[in-house]
DNA sequence: TCCGTATTGAACT
DNA sequence: AGTTCAATACGGA
């Protein structure tokens, strides 16, 4: 399983960003690496290239992955310029129970609206795992096109994010979205 | 079991 | 307006 797992990069205006798609979708995204060091070789593919060829369901996948690829950097580029995306790739994000009902939760907040910790746990049936909830959001392995960078503190604060309280400020002020501090 | 959270609201200065 | 604090659910070690 964990060695099906395929790493491509997404260039962007921001840097390059990497995904890894499981074979049933986009398992996690990447914020650029804060060193622009120079990378040598852009091995698209990492663990077991060479056990791909043979087969031909896992050049099936591919293929299907290749396309999910295309739609995750259209996605990608879109949020980053504070549109919404026409289309998302299966998501294949691996957590607990708990973690993915609040991911779900966190994919029904359109572009330029906020939710607070609060409003998931209402939202997911669990009014008082408030706290749970920026954990879970903390484990978001897809940031951006989950958007956890609109979940604010309950006085539309700004709160916490993993990838960076920049990058939480920045995504906000590309969606127009005001917060206080 | 213990510890650390991307919280929250109330009770205090 | 700022600080402290307890309640609280969950996940990792």
């Amino acid at each position: 399983m964990k060695n099906n797992i395929v790493e491509l990069p997404v260039a962007t205006a921001d840097g390059e960003f990497i995904a890894r798609y499981s074979e049933n979708g986009l398992a996690e995204l990447n914020f650029p690496k804060s060193d622009r060091r120079r990378r040598g070789d852009e091995s698209l593919i990492s663990p077991a290239a060479g056990d791909l060829v043979r087969d031909s369901s896992r050049r099936l996948l591919q293929v299907k992955i290749r396309r999910w690829h295309r739609i995750t950097s259209t996605a990608l580029k879109a949020i980053l310029t504070g549109r919404e995306p026409k289309e998302f790739p299966p998501l294949d994000m691996a957590g607990t129970a708990f973690q993915k009902s609040v991911w779900n939760a966190l994919r029904k907040i359109s572009p330029g609206k906020t939710k607070s910790y609060g409003e998931i746990a209402q939202a997911i049936g669990r009014p008082k795992a408030v706290r749970a909830v920026g954990g879970a959001c903390g484990a978001n392995p897809v940031p951006v096109l989950v958007p956890c960078h609109r979940v604010l503190a309950a006085n539309k604060k700004l709160g916490g994010f993993s990838g960076g309280l920049d990058w939480k400020r920045s995504l906000l002020a590309r969606e127009g979205i005001r917060y206080k501090n």
